[in-house]
DNA sequence: CGAGTAGTTCGATGAAGATCGTACTACGAA
DNA sequence: TTCGTAGTACGATCTTCATCGAACTACTCG
């Protein structure tokens, strides 16, 4: 069982630009809201979207390289969380904002 | 003098995605930072932008459409202010959170 | 090793949207 | 009512990006 940590902009990298165009996208904000509920992770497979598993990666790609997610693989398995403390840093207020949004 | 106040979406017909796409293009969030140091509303045509007035129109009109900023003629200019108020209270903490970013 | 599973990458496609120039509207001032 | 100014609307263009299928990688288990 490997475990490794995907690439991912370091905290002072992340670009408030980045981040929101991330956070407007239905799907993605469908796994924000997925990510939210479960701090310990999630693999990606397990949240439940109305897109094919490449769109899926693509939407995950988007997350993590704006700074949003974390994802770390277990086997080969990957799992994601927010990077809540990040981005409660640089932004604080925004993402309970976001998530106190009634969906 | 008239006074007019544009179409705009109600408090409850904000939807948080069209916030955060809206709030996520470099030009519409300079427009934010410029009214948000402005309370009393500023005209349009008087935030410095690297746009010509057809393509700041165009952002206006979408920051206007997702519920971001109100507009209100007077004479021939139109004056913007942010929607602080709705935006707060629908999203705690998103607003000031976003403008917390050092540019 | 071979088979199966989780997930990615690549290339293509179609839709959305940022940008501009031009033509237009609305208002105020002379 | 004519002129000038502020700003919009429209149509075109070009870029970005969400989506998908197919091929690929990486890992686990037998």
């Amino acid at each position: 069982m490997t475990r490794k940590q995907l690439p991912q902009p370091d905290r002072g990298e992340i670009r408030v630009e980045a981040v929101l165009q991330a956070l407007g996208e239905p799907v993605r904000l469908q796994i924000v809201r997925a990510l939210a509920d479960t701090p310990e992770g999630i693999a990606c497979g397990e949240i439940e979207l109305p897109v094919t598993p490449s769109t899926r990666a693509h939407h995950l790609r988007t997350l993590r390289e704006a700074g949003v997610l974390t994802t770390h693989t277990e086997g080969t398995r990957r799992i994601s969380s927010l990077r809540r403390e990040d981005l409660d840093a640089l932004y604080p207020g925004l993402l309970s904002g976001v998530l106190s949004a009634e969906q």
